[in-house]
DNA sequence: TTTTTGAAAGTGGTCTGACCACTAATCTTT
DNA sequence: AAAGATTAGTGGTCAGACCACTTTCAAAAA
């Protein structure tokens, strides 16, 4: 009979062992002979288990100290899955189109609240006009308005693997374009702003940021 | 001064031999002890990094008979994501409304296209009418319909944190309403195939099932 | 006493060699 | 020719040994 591998078994139970024991990002994990001893394998097969956590970043090693779990901002997964996956040209229209579609599900969400009413709507307008907003704080507030955090999350993830389609700051040409899909968000003209948003995305990408310099 | 990880090395190495050699999914990569020799390494170095790789599904190995490259579709990228971004934001209501936009969105993408005049679209229409026609299948196919894997990834995975709002075997109440949705995207009619399925989804999680039993 | 030094203990990094469990190809027997 | 047994090759695991490095702390020097 084909048997489990252990380490997959040992990436479990760390992850079981982590949460009981409450080990906080930062906070110091057992040495690998302790793992072994207390979880009656190998080193080896420790080690094995630990080192795919490390390249997903969920781990950090320092030899001479030991072994300390990440902060989730170090996680690599998408960087990672970039160099490998990223080949595959399908795999990347795929990752662009789901991306737009969190960000229009948000601004269908916001158009469905009077989230235009709330006071963070004020400072989203506000922060509009500082001089260094940057393409990526538009949408990111955007998706932040529409308080759905696990879109969030996954929208952001998203970005970092997909090349970060909104780098760059807006221009002033493009401010109005913005504040006219502002607008129709205010107006909870779900279908006005979403087209908006798609026509001032589209130009981002398709025409290679030309229109704005 | 410290050294880089040898481990993290093979992994880049194994990445360009890959390429370099063309070795496509499905083949099979040189077993642990030519790697081992080939690349003047211990076996144990190269272990870590295959064992590293497999965790991210990018290779599979079978006891026996050899190490060999995954498909793409094999790849662990939205399930991995999963175990640390649905920690903190696990809200059911999000997972849920999540799960709804990659919904709406596959029946969007459809109605933009002519799939409702593929083949497959017959076998769809042909499987409806199967006795054991389950509500998960339906809605599954439909995310397969949009040709875009990663939502379809990510809805699979939303659907098991979510408690399966789908489980359950299809009353022959509901097929007619099925119908009446895939007869409005095959009209190309977006809006009212989507106002729809919200209404039958609605029914299913909100009505506890009751109306259909 | 305070500071410096350095030896020891502990940790991750790596290698080696040895089994085990399993598969597939080969050889042997029927 | 077919069935069974052998064997070579593969991944899975373990134990033990070094190495390079960091921290600690006691001994030596100031």
């Amino acid at each position: 009979m084909n048997q489990p591998k252990r380490y997959l078994n040992i990436v479990s139970e760390m992850r079981d062992m982590i949460r009981e024991q409450n080990i906080r990002p930062g906070d110091r994990i057992p040495s690998e002979r302790e793992l072994a001893e207390k979880l009656a394998v190998g080193r080896s097969t420790i080690r094995e288990a630990l080192r795919s956590l490390e390249l997903l970043g969920l781990i950090e090693t320092r030899r001479g100290e030991g072994t300390f779990l990440s902060e989730p901002r170090n996680h690599r997964l998408v960087e990672l899955l970039s160099t490998f996956v990223l080949q595959d040209s399908k795999s990347h229209e795929d990752v662009r189109e789901t991306m737009c579609i969190h960000e229009t599900a948000a601004i269908q969400a916001i158009c469905g609240t009077d989230a235009a009413k709330l006071p963070v709507w004020d400072s989203f307008l506000g922060r509009l006009e500082a001089h260094d907003f940057k393409r990526e704080d538009f949408v990111r507030e955007l998706m932040v308005l529409s308080g759905n955090r696990l879109s969030l999350k996954i929208w952001f993830l998203l970005k970092q693997y997909s090349g970060n389609p909104y780098d760059g700051d807006v221009s002033p040409e493009e401010k109005k374009l913005l504040t006219n899909i502002l607008q129709a968000i205010e107006e909870q003209d779900a279908e006005a702003a979403i087209r908006g948003f798609k026509a001032w995305s589209s130009v981002l990408t398709k025409g290679e940021n030309k229109e704005w310099r």
